[in-house]
DNA sequence: CTGAAAGCGCTTACAG
DNA sequence: CTGAAAGCGCTTACAG
């Protein structure tokens, strides 16, 4: 059936009218009469014809489809992101795809390896988990990129980067998950996830050391326990810390990069006969849909990740050069308790 | 920075050869000596060159870039399918983007609404949710759709639908699950979740009544609540069956037609003080990445949906007129215990 | 209000 | 092995 697809000439021929006509009509312009507006609307009906977005792209010199760069969607958290980003590119004509990469492969940024040809009118791209040591080849990587096509990022953006973006403040979102936990009364208050970063201000890390000292509470390196964001990490790390300490040092509270994370430490948890929130209060990032219905369902920072996604969408195809940091709040639920 | 894209003329020109030449080695071609390929790549890298895609496809009137049209990707479900579809378009040069449709409505299988412009070479819909009234509008407009582009179908399919598809038997699904049970022992099995549809020989529905049947078991109306597949719809069907019924006849085991419902049973079945699985055993489906992590750990079924994803796409790139079914299999955890 | 014609950036026979 | 030229299906001044 496909590939005896109607072009132009037909319609026009069809309608009895000039190419040029019918694309006036198509694309609504006013100049047209009503009578021959009429014939031709008709004959694109009757063969059911749609005009080639090829043709139309090659005169405006535009695809009318973006591109967004993230990890796994298999984490819902991407997935929201991803949502917001289609929903708003929709909206606005566009059609977004995604191009996966995995975490620390700096080629997932190269334009070469992403992008044979030139489809695409922007990208966003989704910076997160960069070590020190490739720090520098990411951002000449993005660069190159801008060479390309207009580039948005999205993540944990170094203040530093020089692209648009709309980033997360990692740091200030710990800052309050400790000062939470403290105002909970805990004082023995672990973090777990991620990986070792360096020269980010914005880092979870710099904000959980900064939210101790500010409730001059010292910082252990011991409550301190890297992993990569899954379940399968959270029961690892969870698992370390406790196997490691003496039970008067067992932290009081747990703090988890992701719920995903979390996840995992409540069922470690549980099969170790911890009981929650009584014996351990835990708190993850993300606020997946599953948080309200773990068990205990499982307080969480959200940070609305749709709009998140949508605004990147807007900047990218309004080409301002706006430097955005995305807001958030806690959801408290009944995994994080009141110290005794 | 974009807006200044070199052309083939340039690099042409560069090079000092003619565009045919650039275009063949652009394209790999064996015919093109040693040196003049030099030459033009050096060309090109120089200027950053990408071909116009739009341009290659008005030639080829070829887009490679495929549709999918699926229900929300918030439930991790259809985000699976998604990333199965994606990555396999990816693998063959593809890009896939993805066109939400709100259940129920008929307008989102339209083509005219879907598509103002022919620039995808598929599309994949996801069909279901299909109340019995409306199974002719969606067919009428799939045919339309198809006659602009390939179609291939994939969710539920009934099989007398004639279009390429890998679908589910959601009715061979629900009979394992019911003799599941009832080897565990159950014989009061509820089911929850659902639309009333009609004249599907593939609905979870019937493949219910039939487990029932099979193990000599009454099916009973009580036992069937119906609501659409989100946790709160779990919640409130959970509570129907156990406002309305007499303690004796609450049922000893749910099935929730997925996870998201199931999500929603255990909640409301812990908030009514019901013991899991000790006086309830509950089962899902579709095996989302928190199934383990729920508690108890939720059985539930794994239909291999990322696979489902890759293979759509396999029969929309090849064209093959291929009726599939997808397999599946019952992923045992905690949830369900055998009745004493 | 309408049409003829050039041009967008490639690919592909066809010559040589 | 390489080039000149036609053609893909539109849009857009430019005339009328």
């Amino acid at each position: 059936m496909p590939g005896e697809n109607a072009t132009i000439y037909d319609i026009a021929s069809d309608a009895g009218v000039s190419i040029a006509t019918v694309s006036r009509v198509l694309r609504g312009e006013q100049n047209v009469s009503a009578a021959t507006k009429e014939k031709v609307q008709r004959a694109i009906e009757k063969r059911n014809y749609r005009p080639s977005s090829n043709a139309r792209g090659l005169t405006s010199n535009t695809t009318h489809s973006l591109g967004i760069v993230l990890p796994k969607l298999l984490n819902p958290h991407y997935a929201m992101i991803f949502t917001g980003a289609q929903e708003e590119a929709a909206r606005q004509g566009y059609t977004i795809s995604l191009f996966p990469w995995n975490s620390l492969d700096t080629r997932a940024y190269d334009p070469a390896t992403m992008l044979a040809e030139r489809r695409l009118d922007g990208i966003i791209v989704c910076v997160e988990y960069l070590p020190a040591d490739r720090g520098e080849q990411v951002l000449a990587s993005l660069q190159n990129l801008r060479r390309v096509m207009p580039v948005v990022l999205i993540g944990c953006v170094p203040p530093w980067y020089d692209f648009p973006a709309v980033s997360n403040n990692n740091a200030a979102i710990m800052k309050d998950i400790v000062a939470y936990l403290v105002s909970l009364g805990h004082e023995k208050i672990a973090f777990i996830g991620g990986i070792r970063e360096d020269n980010d201000p914005m880092r979870r890390e710099i904000g959980y050391r900064e939210g101790l000292r500010e409730a001059r509470l010292p910082y252990t390196d011991s409550y301190r326990v890297y992993g990569k964001g899954t379940p399968e990490a959270g029961i690892a790390a969870l698992s370390t810390i406790f196997d490691t300490l003496k039970p008067e040092y067992w932290p009081t509270a747990v703090i988890a990069m992701n719920d995903l994370m979390a996840m995992g430490c409540q069922t470690e948890a549980r099969r170790r006969g911890i009981a929650m929130p009584e014996q351990l209060s835990l708190i993850g990032c993300d606020d997946l849909f599953c948080a309200p219905y773990l068990y205990p369902a499982l307080t969480s920072i959200n940070s609305h990740q749709q709009r998140t996604g949508a605004r990147a969408v807007q900047l990218l195809i309004s080409g301002e050069n706006k430097q955005e940091t995305g807001d958030w709040e806690l959801v408290e639920r009944a995994s994080c308790a009141r110290i005794k």
